[in-house]
DNA sequence: ATAGGGTTAG
């Protein structure tokens, strides 16, 4: 804590990087201050010509002026090397100049500089600019088309990038692979996707590398992993985006699994990993919590610390996997930070229960002149709402839209009625509930219902539950937790009412899981699990454990009926949670001292915060779990949660 | 001359 304390003080700001600068396509007329010693025009020329060459864009530029005031044009291909060496400098001022020279003086310049020329304002993200010249070609072939369709696409306008396929298909313009690659990125709907791989198949463009790159992609960021392995597994050649579009499709559909399994095949074919491959690595390290595994391929990211999303990637891993120091180190020594950075960050404390710090840092964050953004304010919301600070919670969420421009959304008020709810605020809650600008959605009830646990409200946790049961009907959760507080009411109809229903709707209790990772290989216990190699040395010593435990005040309470969360307890089995199981492992199995990191994909139930707690007292030993929602680090019999989850 | 891959919450 400490460490993390003089870590958010000693951070350095980056200063701002956006630098926009504008650019017309107005023609401004050749200016009067023109050399008036008389030069002959070939040697001109050649200045110019050789400049270009040798990209020499001071000299081209001063050669060019010269050719201006005499009315002398070069050939398009020396011009079009000039705009090369604008675009690799990103000299807009230049770039415009050149324009303009090329544009003036009633030449109609040949198709395919117009082109070059239309790439430029593309490249310096210049569409309406690009539109108008666009519009003003009077002849335009799959190039020009591409061109715009691609820069439609970047600017995230599908529609009209669609749209200008049709267009050219009516001008007789015939697509190539280039324009397919291109627009596949422009697929919003998984309708839109199948007419065109229909027809991309038609015209036979499927094999080309950067079609199915962009088909494998689009699949998978529209949940059809399913097609977007077929079109993987048919290529005869691959290449190293190609591997990545899988291997991110995976990485990005919590088929987490799948995706480093593709990394070690990529690995084997003898592809070495780029900036791409390490982010989607470092994503699925995340989802699993392998800390390990994520700390080996940091040592791959140093290469690139020049890459904002590779370390932003890197920084959510150590927040994710509850290595806050590791994640402090990685963002005060980040070169550049975006809102994303300061987001992770923040939502990374306040997850790992360092609320205090993640407001701290807002604060700092402010100070660096960066925006927060929508989710940036999702996290210091819920930062205020786990550490019970409603005051301050209120001020942010009232002065959002008037500091930031951000309009409160579904989230910002479901993190407002959790706050209010843990106060024990509920009637609040609920007023607020009624008061904001949109439909409760799940949510939104479970953030209510989450404060009804906590506060053992009855009443109003059967109403919470009820709503979301009616938003989504397959949610198992709810169900038990309902079964569970009926239950404790010995309303044994309803008991009965809720089991029949679940039944009915074919839903069945997830079981509680935990995982831990030991010397890179992951151990995943269930519920009362006897799978593991092990389990009868596990059993022993976690028996062992809870007399020892029992010795120093431990009551195991098996009537966590509000408090539990995941509704593992009425298995007779508590004792046999699948978080116990992992943390005995652990022991058993860690070098002592080292922090016993376990991921579970239910929330703990407070019989096993209990354990925890009192086994990091007894033993000495730091433990993390994480949770879906947080974290909670158990260090000499406290957890910094403070009870509170 | 035009094309494909990676980051934050819930």
């Amino acid at each position: 804590m400490n460490m993390i304390l003089k870590a958010v003080s000693k951070l350095k700001w980056t200063k701002p990087s956006s630098q926009a600068r504008q650019f017309s396509l107005t023609i401004t007329p050749p200016v009067a201050s023109c050399n008036t010693i008389t030069r002959n025009s070939s040697s001109l020329l050649d200045d110019f010509t050789r400049f270009c060459y040798q990209r020499d864009l001071p000299r081209a530029m001063k050669a060019m002026h010269a050719m201006q005031c005499h009315g002398v044009r070069a050939d398009s291909v020396t011009y079009a090397e000039l705009i090369k060496c604008c675009l690799a400098r990103h000299a807009v001022e230049e770039a415009k100049l050149v324009h303009n020279h090329v544009l003036s003086g009633g030449f109609e310049p040949e198709t395919f500089l117009v082109n070059i020329l239309l790439n430029m304002h593309v490249k310096f993200s210049l569409l309406e600019e690009a539109q108008v010249l666009f519009d003003q070609m009077p002849e335009r072939n799959v190039v020009s088309w591409t061109t715009m369709i691609s820069a439609y696409c970047d600017a995230k306008m599908n529609d009209k990038a669609l749209e200008l396929l049709i267009f050219m298909l009516r001008e007789g313009v015939r697509p190539n692979m280039f324009t397919y690659s291109a627009v596949l990125r422009a697929c919003d709907s998984l309708i839109i996707l199948r007419q065109l791989h229909c027809g991309i198949i038609k015209v036979g463009f499927e094999s080309d590398v950067f079609v199915r790159s962009a088909l494998i992609d689009i699949y998978a960021k529209l949940g059809e992993l399913r097609n977007a392995e077929c079109v993987f597994n048919e290529m005869p050649t691959r290449d190293l985006v190609v591997w990545n579009s899988i291997i991110g499709g995976f990485a990005q559909n919590s088929d987490v699994d799948e995706a480093l399994n593709l990394y070690k095949r990529m690995k084997r074919a003898g592809f070495a990993a780029d900036q791409s491959t390490l982010t989607s690595v470092l994503r699925a390290c995340t989802g699993l919590a392998l800390l390990e595994l994520g700390t080996q391929v940091h040592v791959h990211v140093l290469k690139y610390d020049h890459d904002l999303i590779l370390n932003n990637a890197l920084l959510d891993m150590y927040c994710k996997c509850g290595s806050l120091e590791d994640a402090m180190s990685v963002f005060s020594r980040m070169i550049q930070k975006d809102v994303i950075s300061w987001s992770t960050m923040i939502s990374g404390l306040a997850q790992n229960g360092y609320s205090q710090e993640a407001l701290k840092l807002f604060e700092s964050m402010k100070v660096s002149r960066i925006k927060p953004n929508y989710i940036t304010i999702v996290g210091v919301l819920f930062a205020c709402s786990h550490a019970g600070f409603v005051e301050d919670g209120w001020n942010h969420f009232k002065s959002m839209k008037k500091f930031y421009g951000i309009d409160p959304g579904r989230e910002h008020y479901s993190c407002m009625i959790d706050l209010l709810g843990r106060a024990g605020k509920l009637q609040e809650a609920v007023k607020l509930i009624h008061e904001m600008p949109y439909e409760p959605d799940a949510v939104t009830w479970r953030a209510l219902l989450g404060a009804c646990k906590v506060h053992r409200n009855t009443d109003l946790a059967i109403c919470a539950a009820k709503k979301i049961l009616n938003l989504d009907p397959q949610d198992p959760g709810t169900y038990i937790l309902l079964s569970n507080i009926y239950a404790n009411s010995q309303k044994w109809d309803e008991v009965a009412e809720v089991r029949k229903t679940m039944r009915a709707r074919g839903i069945t209790k997830e079981p509680g899981c935990s995982w831990i990772e030991v010397n890179k290989q992951i151990h995943a216990f269930n519920v009362a699990d006897s799978s593991h190699p092990q389990i009868d040395k596990i059993n022993k010593h976690l028996k062992h454990l809870i007399q020892k435990l029992v010795g120093v005040g431990y009551a195991p309470d098996t009537n966590y009926v509000l408090q539990d969360l995941e509704g593992e307890q009425k298995e007779d089995s508590i004792q046999y949670h699948s978080e116990k199981l992992a943390i005995v492992f652990g022991l058993m199995s860690l070098t002592q001292g080292k922090t016993i990191r376990i991921r579970k994909n239910l929330r703990i139930c407070g019989d096993c915060h209990t354990f925890a707690k009192l086994t990091a007292k007894m033993e000495n030993q730091t433990i993390v779990i994480r949770d879906p929602i947080r974290y909670h680090h158990f260090q000499d019999g406290n957890c910094s949660c403070g009870d509170y989850w």
